[in-house]
DNA sequence: TAGATTGTTAATCGATTAACAATC
DNA sequence: TAGATTGTTAATCGATTAACAATC
């Protein structure tokens, strides 16, 4: 497989490919073309060839592509075969509702523990996970091979908490607080999903929806007074 | 406040500027540069420039941005004075974790009622927020003023819960389902959280790093083999 | 006033789209 | 073979960066 300085675009496509070619699949669809790709995905199908030719060539002239091969070829390109293995620290609400509802398996991760500080939790377990107390968290990364840590404590920890996993030289932090985590220097990579970020910038497009309305609206009252 | 067609990516780096600016009032920091300012953020300081100029002119020369003043700007141009008004669907884990936890009122967004289809939850409520049956959902739409719906149903109830939304002529829908929404046609504004994209797109990235990695280490061995 | 820093125009860079020869 | 569709090269478009006059 190529890998050539991909940019953070065509990344962040690729799930959303894989998402659809899972569901051609089920639909029972064996073959695609960039074109038919494109018009359920609302890209253009030169896009869909350059990104994939990023990678190598899955295709074939006159034909197009194999559903079932593309959607392996795209599964490996995101490592989804390398079995990474998460850590998951802060079984509150958030980190509750990941470990209970998200299946990490899908994706090809395996979450191999929790860590917390409620004494209540500590011992106990979900989805054959246990939960551990924090302080364990040293010692564990240290006997375990650990890519990433899931970072789901309240925004209070999140910056203690950082500072120890970086000190361990964590892989990767995939991280749920709405907290900017930028360890420079540190070879961490982040993944952040901001709830609020992505609330706000719905907020966004309603705001403007609404003075686009209002504008319109004022045009019209105009109109009617003449 | 101007308002050109502004590119989603300046929309995207919106709601971060706004994190900053809280983070320095807090600071106490009073005024700021953009050229300060961006190296906060890893950005230029030109780009910094270009992005509030879609909006209008919040600085000054030979000064930079007063603080409080350009936080109160970008709130405005995110919309978090217009009082929008939410339910949540689902209240599972991610719903549940959502009601308890994420605080809407900080992002200008009022959390008016829940609905659950689990009679143990239905009349309970959380932090004021009362929880419905669904089957009450559109008679609640017709009686009162909601601008969105947050989804955080089971992928299963996914599709049929937006048509239902869509049929109400909801003006948009935040989506925690992991489906995409794609009303085509429709007006409703849709702004995904999807999950797996982001814990995918991170294991790309750690999968290139390994790559890296393994290609160093054979250099190194191929070296000490000469 | 002199120094600093903006807002904006121009230059550069990168990403998307179009075109087309290669070929299944 | 003829039609379809790829992979890739070239053209276009848009976003980021640089430069600079305006001005606090």
């Amino acid at each position: 497989m190529k890998r050539l300085k991909v940019s953070h675009n065509v990344i962040r496509r690729l799930p959303r490919y894989l998402r659809k070619l899972d569901e051609l699949t089920e639909a029972g669809v064996g073959r695609i073309s960039s074109s038919d790709l494109g018009q359920q995905l609302g890209l253009t199908p030169s896009q869909i060839r350059q990104d994939f030719s990023c990678f190598g060539e899955f295709g074939q002239q006159g034909y197009g592509y194999n559903v079932a091969a593309l959607r392996d070829q795209v599964a490996a390109i995101l490592g989804m075969n390398r079995g990474f293995r998460a850590i998951l620290i802060g079984v509150g609400n958030i980190g509750h509702a990941l470990m209970d509802n998200f299946c990490f398996s899908e994706w090809g991760v395996c979450l191999v523990s929790a860590f917390d500080i409620n004494p209540a939790l500590i011992g106990t377990s979900f989805n054959g996970v246990t939960i551990r107390g924090m302080e364990e968290l040293e010692n564990y990364l240290e006997n375990n091979a650990v890519d990433l840590a899931v970072l789901a404590v309240p925004r209070e920890a999140a910056h203690s908490v950082t500072e120890r996993l970086v000190a361990c030289k964590i892989g990767a932090i995939w991280n749920f607080t709405n907290m900017e985590l930028t360890e420079p220097g540190s070879a961490t990579i982040v993944e952040n999903v901001h709830f609020s970020d992505s609330l706000l910038s719905l907020s966004y497009y309603m705001s403007e929806r609404q003075d686009e309305e209002a504008a319109r609206a004022a045009r019209m009252a105009k109109k009617n007074a003449e």
